[in-house]
DNA sequence: TCTGCATGCAGC
DNA sequence: ACGCTGCATGCAGA
């Protein structure tokens, strides 16, 4: 459709703002560094959109058009855009996410003078329908109309125009992004907020790439470890052989031949009846007591956790194609972090990580950032202290031999404790210590938890606040200062108070790590996408090797990723777990991946903290399966 | 039978 | 009286 690459023409094309409209068709607007629309509002067919973002992007534009700058593409929701893009191969390097975005600036205490922050709830607060089901895509590209609302008679003059290039048109989405673009620009330090606000899309693009792409998974080798721990399969409600005869053990030690050791209840009368005063039926609890139950049912409760978590039903649902598919959700918690959906991503055990396993040829590189959150609030505090007990090694191990505690161990304890905001038992009692080897650290969780038990709202370092406590919390407040207040009043009041300072203490290091992770990946993720392919001329020059494409893995010719998502044949994020990611990467480039990974930590610890010094580092391990790494 | 809540445990 | 989660299961009440 003759479409001219951004920046060469008169006008620099910063964004491209991309609608759905009723009837399948795509909405976009070429639009400057202000939003403001550049030129005609174009009605694409999905196929013309197709062409349009091969052509707009670096990776797979014409080489005439190699140079020119890439534009950021601006769109509600990226959970629901991107996987179609994705299922038809397109990927795109940079995105705007109005809805994620609009969440952040809308609570930002930097932007809380703003017109978004200040305006009636519209409809970029309403919940969104969340991502689509990978597994049943939509007939067309958009399910939703979301311009035909209130204030978008506008787009309803683009609808009557018909097919080909309408007039100049504005939306809500064009008038919301304009919102965030001047509540970013009236923030105090606008470049945290910029960052923040690309790093969540970014962050979002990674999510929808690594549902897509998936992880490895092998269903042959989770298969084994079942068997190898529960016995030979067996259809669901059935009790597989080891755990059998462990509940047999159970009943036997008991003297209970009905019990159903599935059951807490019965389980807690059975333990009284034996004479073993516990108050539940936690294993923690249990481990305790010296009876000879207690070994049978603490390995029941594992194995029972083992296979109604993650036994055969898990596997056949979860995992397609020798990939397990789970559904991120970018700022699904509210300290940033992400959630997922379906599938326990967030809790895949140690036990089955052996069924992780790069396909032949390739490799897993697996990263973990050591004590991150430690470290992040020495940056956070400027703590020079304890930033130089991380410098070049284990940070705990760096606080011992600072001399301020005896045990790595006590370290930990105590570091944990001081950023959950533990105040008995051994955490308690190392406080003062740390407190008084790092003062500031210490000061910072101590103002977060007192601005929070005041009921005030903390920010993280990009920019990210704490939400306000409901209604309930003040109540209690209030209640707490009437003079009619008894005791009981006075000390929920006070409980109340101290739960929410510990939210607001752990918010800040949470946040800002979570800030951190999504930086590091963006950054591994723009690196990733820049390496020759496998195959390439590049490649076999750099290498010295022919790198063969894994059958049916990508396309025939993986150096000719125009037009493809180019994860497929090339290294890309396949997991992501709060200060973890893994890549899946041909073995002849995993070298390089490691080496991506560890400079984009070291370039996201600079984008959060400047010049502090502060080292982020890394475990990195070259595996076959995730298994072996840790 | 359905739904919501509590329990217990996996992860960081 | 230690932060943030997701999920399967049992259990009680509708």
């Amino acid at each position: 459709m003759g479409t001219v690459p951004p920046g060469t023409g008169q006008n620099r094309w910063v964004y491209v703002l991309v609608r759905q409209s009723s009837g399948g068709d795509v909405l976009v607007d070429p639009l400057d560094d202000a939003g403001l629309p550049l030129g005609t509002t174009r009605r694409l067919t999905l196929t013309e959109f197709h062409s349009f973002v091969i052509s707009l992007e670096p990776a797979t534009r014409e080489p005439a058009a190699q140079n020119a700058a890439a534009p950021r593409w601006v769109w509600e929701e990226t959970a629901k855009i991107y996987p179609v893009l994705l299922a038809a191969e397109i990927r795109v390097d940079r995105c705007h996410d109005l809805r994620l975005c609009h969440v952040i600036l809308k609570n930002s205490a930097l932007t809380m003078a703003s017109e978004l922050a200040l305006a009636a709830p519209g409809r970029w607060d309403v919940a969104s329908v969340g991502s689509l089901d990978q597994t049943e895509p939509p007939a067309t590209l958009f399910d939703l109309d979301i311009d035909e609302d209130d204030d978008d008679d506008l787009d309803l003059n683009v609808d009557a125009a018909g097919p080909g290039d309408v007039a100049a048109g504005d939306s809500s989405a064009a008038r919301e992004f304009r919102r965030q673009l001047d509540a970013v620009a009236s923030a105090g330090e606008p470049g945290r907020l910029r960052l923040l606000l690309a790093a969540e899309s970014a962050g979002a693009l990674v999510a929808a790439e690594m549902r897509y792409a998936g992880l490895p998974w092998r269903t042959d080798v989770h298969d084994l470890l079942l068997t190898r721990e529960l016995g030979p399969r067996v259809a669901p409600g059935v009790r597989p052989e080891r755990l059998e005869l462990l509940a047999q053990r159970i009943r036997l030690e008991l003297d209970d031949p009905d019990l159903n050791p599935d059951s807490p209840q019965e389980l807690f009368k059975a333990l009284q009846r034996a004479g073993l005063t516990v108050t539940s039926t936690r294993g923690w609890e249990l481990k305790e007591l010296k009876h000879p139950v207690i070994e049978p049912l603490l390995q029941y409760k594992k194995l029972s956790r083992l296979l109604s978590a993650n036994g055969w039903t898990w596997m056949e649902s979860w995992v397609v194609d020798g990939r397990f598919h789970p559904d991120y959700v970018p700022g699904g918690v509210v300290t940033g972090r992400w959630a997922t959906r379906g599938g326990g991503a967030l809790q895949l055990p140690k036990q089955i990580r052996g069924a992780v396993i790069a396909d032949d040829g390739w490799k897993l590189v697996v990263a973990d950032a050591a004590q991150l959150e430690p470290r992040i609030l020495a940056a956070l505090a400027q703590d020079t202290n304890m930033a130089t007990a991380g410098r070049g090694t284990d940070l705990y191990a760096g606080i011992v031999s600072s001399g301020v505690v005896e045990t790595r161990d006590h370290a930990k304890v105590a570091m944990l404790g001081a950023m959950y905001g533990a105040t008995t038992g051994e955490s308690g009692r190392l406080m003062p210590r740390l407190a008084r080897a790092y003062p500031r650290a210490i000061a910072l969780t101590e103002s977060a938890a007192r601005a929070g038990e005041r009921g005030e709202v903390v920010t993280t370092r990009l920019g990210r606040s704490s939400p306000i406590p409901g209604p309930g919390w003040h109540e209690a407040q209030a209640q707490a200062y009437d003079p009619a207040a008894t005791a009981s009043d006075e000390r929920r009041a006070r409980s109340q108070a101290r739960d929410w300072g510990r939210f607001t203490r752990n918010f800040i290091v949470q946040g800002s790590a979570a800030e951190w992770a999504l930086c590091w990946m963006a950054e591994i993720r723009r690196e990733l996408t820049a390496l020759p392919a496998p195959g390439s001329l590049q490649a076999d020059a750099a290498h010295g090797a022919l790198c063969q494409p894994v059958p049916g893995a990508g396309p025939a010719n993986p150096g000719d990723t125009r037009g493809r998502a180019p994860f497929h044949a090339t290294p890309h994020l396949v997991f992501f777990l709060h200060d973890e990611v893994i890549v899946h990467t041909p073995a002849a480039q995993a070298a390089a991946v490691a080496q991506i990974i560890v400079t984009a930590a070291e370039t996201a610890g600079r984008l959060l903290f400047g010049d502090f010094p502060v080292d982020f580092m890394l475990k990195v391990a070259t595996v076959d399966n995730y298994g072996q790494a840790k």
